[in-house]
DNA sequence: CGGAATCCGGATGGATACTG
DNA sequence: CAGTATCCATCCGGATTCCG
């Protein structure tokens, strides 16, 4: 990607639109950074937990390069803090992403459960943000605890603490008497997430099984909404296409 | 990119299909190594004639790492000389590639056409392989010569051969009678290409001219197709979509 | 001529430590 | 919390060479 101070050797040399594309997108990290801003993160330490193996000193410096690029805006949000936000130009990255995505679903569908690949922080952080807060029993506070395995053990245990407005994810206990218990492994629970698997089929295997009073239970379908890139997402009913920027809107609105 | 012999820190570590399509798409020059393939080049040279400015040690590379994402396969074609083709998986990455394009048409625009990014050998070798052979006057051999401006002295001249069933691209005099003499600027003709400007619009600021028997420049606008990824492509009447899988299948079929 | 491999210097990315 | 600074490994660009 051009940077603001660099050469003329990195660009590609190209009057193809491709090719300007590919002088952004082709950096290593960078579709990763953008899909973080998409689904609504724009603190640094936040856009951190969506890619933990990146560098910060990297990601500053992909923010920059975005900066630059016209596709990211920084600026000051409450009691000053620095806020990355997409522009108009940036939200419209949301089409290549999602075709990546699509094509990943369709032809890499076995690496995305390769050991590597699979992360409990990363799946409950997706998750977290994701979740449908509008739609769990009551106005009350609603705690789901999640029980991994497959797992170390320092990464077993999750918990969703649903108040009203929001929805925290805790590493620890937070005391709170638990609504929901989630019990499963890592392996399942990501095949869930992506649309690979029902869960109702998971529960049939008893491969997850959720334990509760019934109507807390059978709220679970409710705010468990799958990744937006599984292939039909979560879409109003009737409509089955994959994810499309109308239900990122919907989401993120 | 995940290659055969390589360690596992250079993957995402995410079980995202945005990470894992990122992997292979987001290493430098790969999206247009792809899109060469898209076009129909299948040889080493030409191939490399699509990405002048890569290293041939590097789209060595960057094929072979190709064949072991699934994307090319490697065969002997005729009189055993190597060809690359796209896997079934590869040719699906076409609507990754136009969303790219169609983002940066969009929002990179000016870029396009900046000096460093104008290049008369990749425009007319771009030209040559989308233009429209059978659209040309009458069976026998027909010889279009452009005369750019804007350009050092040994990248002036160009001249389409079409003979029936292909399009030769010569850089010297190839001796034949010209029947369409097309005389521009690179800006202007690669503005042109890119759907930008029409070629009415350019014709009548006499920023285009086309000199020849009359049937010879009426047959112009028959075998001149825009870009495939210029923002209406040159698609059937009525039709108004940008560039599709379907308009990528019409021509290379 | 097509299709590479090799070598080298400079650019980029990863790991870790550190700072206001 | 939000990044820099530093050092080292790896990657890339360019030139050259090699082989059928």
């Amino acid at each position: 990607m051009l940077r603001s101070g660099m050469s003329e050797t990195r660009g590609y040399g190209q009057f193809c639109p491709i090719a300007l594309a590919t002088e952004i997108l082709a950096e290593r990290w960078t579709p990763l950074v953008i899909r973080e801003l998409l689904m609504g993160s724009f603190r640094f330490n936040d856009l951190q937990r969506g890619v933990p193996r990146m560098s910060s000193s990297l990601l500053a410096q992909r923010l920059r390069d975005l900066q630059f690029a016209g596709i990211v805006e920084r600026r000051r949000g409450e009691r000053g803090v620095w806020e990355y936000h997409l522009t108009p130009a940036g939200r419209e990255l949301f089409p290549v992403v999602e075709k990546m995505g699509a094509w990943a679903q369709r032809w890499l569908r076995h690496k995305m459960l390769e050991t590597p690949n699979l992360d409990p922080d990363l799946l409950m952080w997706d998750i977290r943000r994701t979740v449908l807060d509008d739609a769990r029993p009551g106005g009350r506070r609603y705690v789901a605890a999640f029980h991994l395995s497959g797992v170390p053990s320092n990464r077993q245990r999750y918990w969703l603490v649903f108040e009203p407005g929001h929805v925290d994810l805790c590493y620890k206990d937070p005391g709170f008497e638990v609504d929901l218990f989630i019990t499963t492994s890592l392996r399942v629970l990501t095949q869930v997430w992506l649309g690979h698997v029902s869960v109702d089929a998971v529960m049939r295997e008893d491969a997850l099984r959720l334990d509760g009073a019934r109507r807390d239970v059978a709220a679970f379908r409710k705010w468990f909404a799958l990744s937006l890139f599984a292939p039909a997402g979560r879409l109003p009913a009737g409509r089955m296409e994959p994810a499309s920027e109308d239900a990122l809107a919907r989401r993120a609105g």
